[in-house]
Order: C-alpha cells, then structure tokens, then sequence
DNA sequence: CAGCATCCTGCGTGATACTG
DNA sequence: CAGTATCACGCAGGATGCTG
C-alpha cells in the first residue's frame, strides 16, 4: 500500500497530517489568547457552529492528544480533585499561529463573502 | 446529525473542506507556475513521493474535480483527440498561492528539521 | 491521453455510557 | 471536571479494468 513517509514526500503532507481534524486548527486558534481548560476549549468549540454540533468528548481528547504529540500544545495537569487541565501552545504553536491568521484572513476574504468574480484571468 | 454548515460555522472549517484531499495543496502549489495537463500534474504528484506511491486517476480526477468547483482552479479541455485538457490557477487559486506558501515555510522550517527547542516557554 | 465505472478497505467522526 | 470504553457508519482513497 505504500506508506509514502509524510515528513519526507513534501511540508504540505507533513501539514495536512498534522491539522488533519475538524478542530486542529480551532483549537490553536483558541489557545492563541493563553491558556485554556479543557471544558473552555469545547465551549468554545461550540461557539460558531451553526446549531446543535456536540463535540464528543473522545474526539476533542484525540485532538487534543494529537496536538500534544504533534508538539503544537503542551497539556498541564493540575493533578488534583476536582479535575483541572489546562492546554497551552508550546513555541512551535505559537510560531503556527500567524499561518493559521493567513488562512484565517484569506477564508473570510474568499469564502464567507459571495464568490463573485473568480474568472480566469 | 447536526450538519453544520461549514462556511458559517468558521473560516477555518471551510478551509480544511476546500483543502481537504492529500493533494489539492500541492496540485496548487504546482500549477502556481503556470497551466499543466492532467498528465503533468500526476507526474509532478509522484515526484516527491518517497517511493511507488502511484496515485490513481480516480483520485486526482476527483481532486481536481473538486478544486474546480471551490473555484480554485479552471479546466480548458482542447476537446479533440488526442484528449488534451489544461489546469489553470483562478484569480482566486492564485491569491490562495500565497497562504500555500506560508505553509511551506511554516513546514519547512518546523517539520523537515529535528523538532527541538519546543519547551513551553 | 484523460478520464469514468465498480469494488473494497481503513480511519476519522459521532453516539452513548461509564469512571477517577 | 476531564476524560476512557465500546459500537457504528460514512467517506476518502487505493486497486483494477474499460473508453472516447
């Protein structure tokens, strides 16, 4: 089947691999402001959808645990009852913040708006 | 199942839809240069590729197909034989050059390198 | 050359229920 | 509160063969 190393074959597949997920790229965007529990992160998940999206809790943990291994946050267990969890962007998050802006500035310019005028040139 | 339209939720969201694929981004990437053929395209696709990752015509047809309808890029079919049809960026594909650019650096800089240095500040 | 038709498989995602 | 366990499903993506 190929497995086709998706660090080697280009940076893009790399990316792809890496913000693969509904929610990647919401939650750094999310933690850009600082440091976030987990309960907050999912609110905030919910905040801009159009209606009644739950986010299980599975898929916001793999994610989150991806993000963690994918070295974009660093997760922070307070260790203690009640639970308390805070996520965070390590360096490497931060410094993938300004890409997620350009996406960001480039959907609302080209996506939310009528998309009018994409002729050929 | 809560369908959540993707262009309302978040810009985002309707990024990773536009963008979803293995190789919408780096079939932007390459016509970024200018038009290509469907055969070029494939060509380029495998190139990069660490070993016999053959990508099936299905695949990049239904890529294209889609970057298409997204309005990314434009199909001009020479519509005689032999078959000879030409992919070219849009206004719009071409403004999305430069967020694809981002990413490659970003990926260059933070994903071909060793990942040190990702302390939590 | 530039596809389309058909079949198959793995995985991402969601629903639901339970726990330290 | 912050998860894990289990089940189920749609769909991206590959294999193979055929066509105008």
């Amino acid at each position: 089947m190929a497995k086709t190393n998706p660090a080697r074959s280009c940076p893009v597949a790399a990316f792809q691999k890496m913000i693969s997920g509904k929610y990647k790229l919401r939650i750094v965007w999310d933690l850009k402001d600082g440091p976030r529990r987990y309960g907050e992160i999912r609110s905030g998940l919910l905040r801009g959808s159009t209606g009644s999206a739950e986010i299980t809790p599975r898929v916001l943990s793999r994610e989150l645990k991806a993000l963690t291994e994918s070295g974009l946050i660093d997760r922070k267990d307070f260790g203690e009852v009640p639970p308390k969890v805070e996520y965070r962007l390590t360096r490497k998050g931060k410094s993938f913040v300004p890409v997620v802006a350009a996406i960001r500035e480039w959907g609302e310019r080209h996506l939310g708006e009528a998309m009018l005028t994409e002729a050929a040139e």
